[in-house]
DNA sequence: AGCACGCCGACT
DNA sequence: GTCGGCGTGCTC
């Protein structure tokens, strides 16, 4: 029947141009008539080459106007299908943050599914070898033969129905098999397997929780968002796990993004230990293969709960269940290249299509989504007490500016005195250096130049291992000078404060102390990461020190106090939400003082302690800063109460970006609605990156229907500029 | 993204 | 006279 007729299909091309965000038809070739569907990659011949794409089928018809088509060549995977509700994602995600189709497409699957020769898309299979001949053959089989090699194997077979090839001697495995007295079997196996662990411990959970529990299973069939705002130690993580043991056990299928994995292992071994092989993880830190495994564990429908960052909330599922997004307020969520996607909105989406709950959760909420609700768009469920009415840590703040003039510059008397009493005591100590925006910077003592990168608009920073001066930008590197290429003066130095300093100043004050150190620097080799957090655990060390994160989700049962080394750093970065920030950043990290009960204190030195953030950490009131915070959106048209998008408008020559930025602005100004509101255009925040001259323009809008006709068109007037190009962010993150 | 076509300048 | 610069345009 089908041979009779022909059949097309419409393609979409796997190069991601603009110009080409569009479908091509062709013929699908008799012997693929049954394989071929919507959503399948496919290899078709493109271009005057005819060199073999990759491309994803959108739509079979089994008419055409179009004469002279090609062939589709072949499926690139019988398995990978982007199914219905993937591809109608793809329009939104193409809609609302402005790229083609294609990327939309392509950021939904994994990384190793997309590169154009897939190695690694194959299953792994592991050899086994069994008997062939009869016990009493073998036995007998045994007594006579010289080889000891094979005797050890065919003595284990006895035992054992079956053993792994890779475990016993090739040769003797040869001979053998030549002679048939054994033989193969090939059998698919996953690149992870997890086992699953009978006796896991299921915790009870306390009133509270079993409220917030059954809230969201009350809304287990409908589409509702939940922010759950729990203090650190108020056992959300148990919270998921009940939820979803629920859902699964209604044939459902659960969701759970983490940041960044290194940050999350905890949280992701806790979901092993409780489901074992029922557990998928996605993240970027995996091999190829494993990527490759996990999402096929996903499709085949092996598993029913999937973990993972950011991108795993494209993970294909038909009977989802529950989303729960833990630490709903942190940046990895929005991706930050094309496409700008942000994981809650998709999570949105997805709730919508299953009518599903969504639970946001984290014990320092963004203020947009605290103020949706408060407001009631989101359902609020609050866990204000830690689990066993642990009590918070106590906050005391330090005046730097004083402590400086008893020259104490780094740690503070207070803080010196405090770790004593924690290290005699025989507990632990987490101090935290914020490092963001400020890095240890060298500059010249005399005239005060400060080394910059020639191709970024950046200050280098000092690695004091290779004795370098390093851009964090685009990886540009010199050895770090004797003399100032300005005044020619041999001072040097450091003028920042960086882990390396702080290790120098501990072990001078706390010579007796064991120190462990995380940072970017000590943390770059795989695995090194959670080999601190485990040796840390483990007692092997007294003080743990670092930047930033040592602050997410880490649960060490002996620490006791928490000092913040410099608060400062947060509290000045030039961004409406570094307030916000900074009181989400210190309240993390103070939550990992005296989790197991432990009396625990926060010690946080400040220049700033009449700060409105540090007093209202002092005072331990999210709800206070929260307000304040709106308050002075609310008067500057910031979100909430306003959207923004920012636009960057880039160039490696300087005038064409400053001079399209200009036209951006006045084709903005003539096509908004005239109660948005057009910022700029001022140059980006760093200006000149990889060589690229960066200008940027800032649009605050509440309602605008020309919106996205104006930017749509804007974007096409770049399509195929010769210098210049720009980028378009809905709600970013950082302006 | 590739690749061909096309229309202008300096060379075996 | 031709080789080759890369601007423009098209790809089922």
């Amino acid at each position: 029947m089908k041979g009779a007729m022909n059949m097309y299909v419409e393609v979409l091309i796997e190069y991601k141009v603009k110009s080409l965000d569009r479908t091509f038809t062709y013929l699908v070739p008799d012997h693929l008539k049954d394989i071929v569907k919507i959503g399948m990659k496919v290899k078709v011949p493109f271009g005057q080459g005819d060199s073999l794409i990759n491309g994803f089928i959108t739509n079979i018809k089994y008419d055409s106007n179009l004469g002279n088509l090609k062939s589709i060549f072949d499926v690139t995977d019988r398995e990978l299908v982007l199914n219905e509700e993937l591809l109608k994602l793809g329009d939104y995600i193409k809609d609302t943050t402005l790229c083609t189709l294609i990327s939309a497409y392509q950021t939904m699957l994994p990384s190793s599914l997309k590169i154009k020769t897939i190695t690694s898309n194959y299953q792994k299979q592991d050899s086994y070898l069994k008997l062939k001949m009869p016990k009493e053959f073998i036995k007998t089989y045994i007594e006579d033969v010289r080889g000891e090699r094979q005797k050890e194997l065919l003595e284990s077979l006895l035992r054992e129905e079956k053993v792994l090839k890779k475990d016993y001697s090739p040769s003797a495995v040869k001979t053998l098999l030549e002679k048939g007295i054994i033989e193969e079997e090939r059998v698919n196996v996953y690149r992870i397997s997890k086992e699953d662990n009978k006796d896991s411990i299921e915790f009870n959970l306390t009133k509270e929780q079993e409220e917030v529990y059954n809230r969201i299973l009350e809304s287990k069939n409908k589409s509702e968002t939940f922010l759950l705002h729990g203090v650190t130690g108020s056992g959300k993580t148990e919270i998921y796990m009940h939820v979803i043991k629920k859902i699964i056990e209604e044939g459902k299928c659960a969701i759970v993004l983490v940041p960044e994995i290194t940050l999350s292992m905890q949280i992701v071994n806790n979901f092993y230990k409780r489901f074992g092989s029922d557990v998928a993880i996605l993240h970027s830190a995996l091999s190829q293969g494993e990527k490759y495994d996990e999402y096929l564990k996903v499709l085949r429908g092996d598993v029913h709960i999937i973990v993972g960052t950011r991108s795993a909330i494209f993970a294909p599922i038909t009977n989802l269940g529950v989303i729960i997004i833990d630490e709903e307020h942190s940046e990895s969520y929005k991706q930050d290249n094309t496409p700008r996607y942000n994981a809650i909105d998709i999570a949105k989406w997805r709730s919508e299509y299953h009518n599903i709950p969504l639970v946001l959760g984290s014990a320092t909420p963004t203020y947009e989504s605290y103020a949706r609700a408060l407001k009631g768009v989101y359902t609020l469920l609050s866990l204000p007490k830690r689990v066993n009415d642990i009590s918070l840590p106590s906050i005391k703040i330090i005046d730097m500016a004083e402590e400086a003039k008893k020259r104490n510059m780094i740690i503070s008397g207070y803080l010196k005195e405090k770790i004593h009493e924690r290290l005699e005591k025989k507990e632990q100590i987490i101090l935290l250096l914020n490092r963001r925006g400020f890095g240890t910077l060298v500059n010249c003592a005399t005239c005060g130049y400060t080394f910059k990168c020639p191709n970024c608009d950046i200050t280098l920073t000092y690695h004091k291992s290779s004795n370098t001066l390093r851009c964090h930008y685009c990886g540009f590197y010199i050895k770090k000078p004797d003399i100032c290429p300005e005044c020619k003066s041999t001072e040097i130095k450091d003028a920042g404060l960086g882990t390396e300093k702080l290790e120098e100043e501990l072990k001078k004050n706390f010579k007796e102390a064991r120190l462990i150190r995380m940072d970017a620097d000590t943390t770059s080799r795989k695995g090194s990461h959670e080999k601190i957090i485990k040796e840390f655990k483990e007692e092997k060390y007294d003080i743990l020190f670092g930047t930033q994160m040592i602050s997410k989700g880490l649960d060490f049962p002996k620490v006791s106090l928490v000092g913040v080394i410099n608060a400062d750093m947060t509290l000045n970065i030039p961004d409406f939400r570094s307030g916000e920030r900074a009181f989400a950043l210190l309240s993390q990290v103070s939550g990992r003082a005296g989790r197991s009960g432990l009396s625990s204190e926060v010690v946080i030195q400040t220049f700033n302690p009449d700060n409105f953030t540090i007093k209202m950490l002092e005072m331990g009131s999210f709800l206070k800063n929260y307000q304040y915070e709106m308050s002075i959106r609310k008067k500057l048209k910031y979100p909430p109460y306003y959207y923004l998008v920012g636009i960057k408008i880039c160039s490696s020559i300087y005038e064409d970006a400053s001079i399209e930025a200009t036209k951006v602005y006045n084709y903005l100004k003539s096509n908004l609605n005239p109660q948005s509101i057009i910022l700029g255009p001022t140059t980006a925040g760093i200006f000149k990156m990889k060589n690229i001259y960066r200008f940027q323009i800032v649009i605050k809008y509440r309602y605008d229907d020309n919106l996205k006709t104006a930017l749509k068109s804007m974007d096409e007037m770049y399509i195929n500029h010769k210098t210049v190009y720009v980028e378009v962010d809905m709600n970013p993150y950082y302006i």
